[in-house]
DNA sequence: TAGTGGTCTAGACCACTTT
DNA sequence: AAGTGGTCTAGACCACTAG
C-alpha cells in the first residue's frame, strides 16, 4: 500500500496556484497515471484532509473540480470514485436506412442485443398536442402534432430520451399514433401509407443538461448531453417527422459518412 | 426597479430541498421567465445573502451550480452574470465537397465573411512525429505522420483547435508540409497528387473539456467541448489523413444530410 | 456504530474592477 | 475607497452506507 505522498505528492507552498486546485490538479495526475482505475476509491475528504493539512472545505473544493470534468464521481455516504466510462452506443449514419427496417424488432433493441446490453424502452406517451414554434416551423406550421416520447435504457441505464413529432393530419388514426406501431417502426408505416422516405437531416448540438434532463437521464455531473434534432422528408420534400433526441454524452459515439463530391 | 422579493421569491423552510438548490431554482427560474437576460449581472452575492439571510458560502453554492449548468458566468471583480450565447457557426455536411474547393480562400475564413465575423487562425504548427496509437491505427499504422496543429477564433474568440494528421511518406516534401499548404487547403494538394479523395468518415463525441481545452478555447464554465475525428479516404480506400478537431460546443452546430435508402 | 459525503455557519483575508 | 468575487479556516449537524 503507497502513501499518500507517494501517490499525491506535497502541495507547493511558493505556487500562485490556490492550494485546491493544486490538490486537485496532483489526483488528476495520479488518476492519468493509473494510480487510480475507473471505479476505484479516491482517498476520502478526512484523508485528504490529513494528508494536505488543509480545511475540509478546500479538499471539497479540489474534489468538486474534478467532479465538474467528469473524472469523479461522488456516491453519499461511500466515498469518491473514478468515474467509470460505460459502454459506449455507436450510432451509424446509415442507421435509418430503409434495408434497416425489414426486420421487426426496434432498431435499438437489436443493437443493444448484438451488442451484448440489455435494452428497455420505457415512458412510452403518446399524445396530441401544440407544437413548440422551432417543431412547428421544421414541420411546416401544422396546427397540431402527434408527439410520441420514450426513454431509453441499457442495462437498467437511461442513455436516452426521445419525442417524435408528426403532422396531425398525417398521423391521426394511422397505426403511428399507436403505442406500438408495429414491425419497423413509424418510418415503415409512413412508406406503407405513400410517404417514401427521401432523406434526413440531423442537427447535433451539446450543452450540459437541464435539472429535468439530469432526472430523467439519471446523469452524473460532469457529463454533457448531445442534442440531435432530425427531421424526415419525403420524396416530394415534405418534412414527415422530427425527432428530438437529448442523448448521455458518455453513452455514444456518433458516427457520418459523408461523399467527397 | 422590482424588489428581489418579487423577482426570486423566498425560500421555503419546510422544504427538502437544500437552501442552496433553492436559491438556485429561484435564479434559474427568474432567468427562464426572462427577469434576467443575456449578460445582464445577477445580484451579487452580498445582495443574495441580505436577500435569503443565509450564508455566503450558501449563495456561493446555488451560483456555482448556475454555472456548472452553463447558465450563468462570474467574472472577478465585477459579478455573475447570465452567460451570453455566442453565435452558433454551421458546420455543414457538405463543407469538405470538392466544389467548395475552387476558390483560394480557407473554407473557414470564407464562411466568417459571409457571416460577418472576423475569422483568425493561429498557433499554426506544422510537425513529424511518432502518431499516437489511435491516429496510427486510424492511418493505417505509419510509423511516422506529419501533424498539422492550428486554433481557430471568430471575432477574437477561439471557438476551435484542430489538427491533421497525415502519413509521412505521404506529406513529406509536398506543399502540405508547408505552413500554408495553398488554395484549396490540403484535400486540394492531396488531389493534385493522385489521391482522388473519395469519402470521409466522421466520429462525433461530447465531453467536459480537461484544464489544457479550458485555457486553449478560453472555455467557460459548463461548456462542454464537441470532439470530431475525420478520416479521409480516397479512391484507393486509404487513410490519407486524419483530422482531430475540439471545438467550443456552445460555438457550433453540426449538421449531417443522410440518404434514406 | 463508524465512516462517508452533504449542507450550513460566521468569520477572515485576498485579488480584481470600478469610481 | 468601495464593491465584487476567490480562497480558506474551523467548526457544526445531518443523511447515507457499511459491517
Amino acid at each position: 500500500m503507497p502513501s499518500l505522498t507517494s501517490v499525491l505528492g506535497v502541495l507547493d507552498p511558493t505556487s500562485d496556484r490556490a492550494v485546491f486546485r493544486q490538490i486537485a490538479d496532483a489526483l488528476r495526475e495520479a488518476i492519468d497515471k493509473g494510480r487510480f482505475r475507473e471505479g476505484d476509491k479516491l482517498p476520502s475528504e478526512t484523508e485528504l484532509v490529513d494528508h494536505f493539512g488543509v480545511s475540509r472545505m478546500t479538499v471539497r473544493n479540489a474534489l468538486s473540480l474534478l467532479q465538474q470534468e467528469g473524472l469523479a464521481v461522488s456516491e453519499h455516504g461511500k466515498g469518491v470514485f473514478v468515474r467509470p466510462r460505460p459502454p459506449v452506443r455507436r450510432l451509424a449514419s446509415d442507421r435509418f436506412a430503409r434495408r434497416h427496417r425489414e426486420q421487426g424488432k426496434a432498431a435499438f433493441t437489436v443493437e443493444a442485443e448484438a451488442a451484448g446490453s440489455r435494452p428497455e424502452v420505457d415512458n412510452l406517451e403518446v399524445k396530441e398536442e401544440r407544437p413548440s414554434q422551432d417543431i412547428s416551423a421544421r414541420l411546416g406550421s401544422p396546427r397540431k402534432v402527434l408527439a410520441r416520447r420514450r426513454r431509453y435504457l441499457l442495462d437498467g441505464r437511461p442513455v436516452e430520451f426521445a419525442t417524435s413529432y408528426l403532422p396531425l393530419d398525417l398521423a391521426r388514426n394511422t397505426p403511428i399514433a399507436q403505442p406500438n406501431p408495429g414491425p419497423g417502426g413509424i418510418y415503415a408505416r409512413l412508406e406503407e401509407m405513400g410517404h417514401r422516405l427521401d432523406h434526413f437531416d440531423e442537427e447535433i448540438r451539446a450543452r450540459m443538461p437541464s435539472p429535468a434532463e439530469v432526472r430523467t437521464l439519471q446523469l452524473a455531473s460532469g457529463v454533457p448531453v448531445i442534442h440531435l434534432v432530425r427531421t424526415a422528408f419525403d420524396a416530394e420534400g415534405r418534412a414527415v417527422e422530427v425527432c428530438d433526441t437529448v442523448m448521455a454524452a458518455d453513452a455514444y459515439v456518433l458516427a457520418y459518412q459523408l461523399p467527397a463530391n
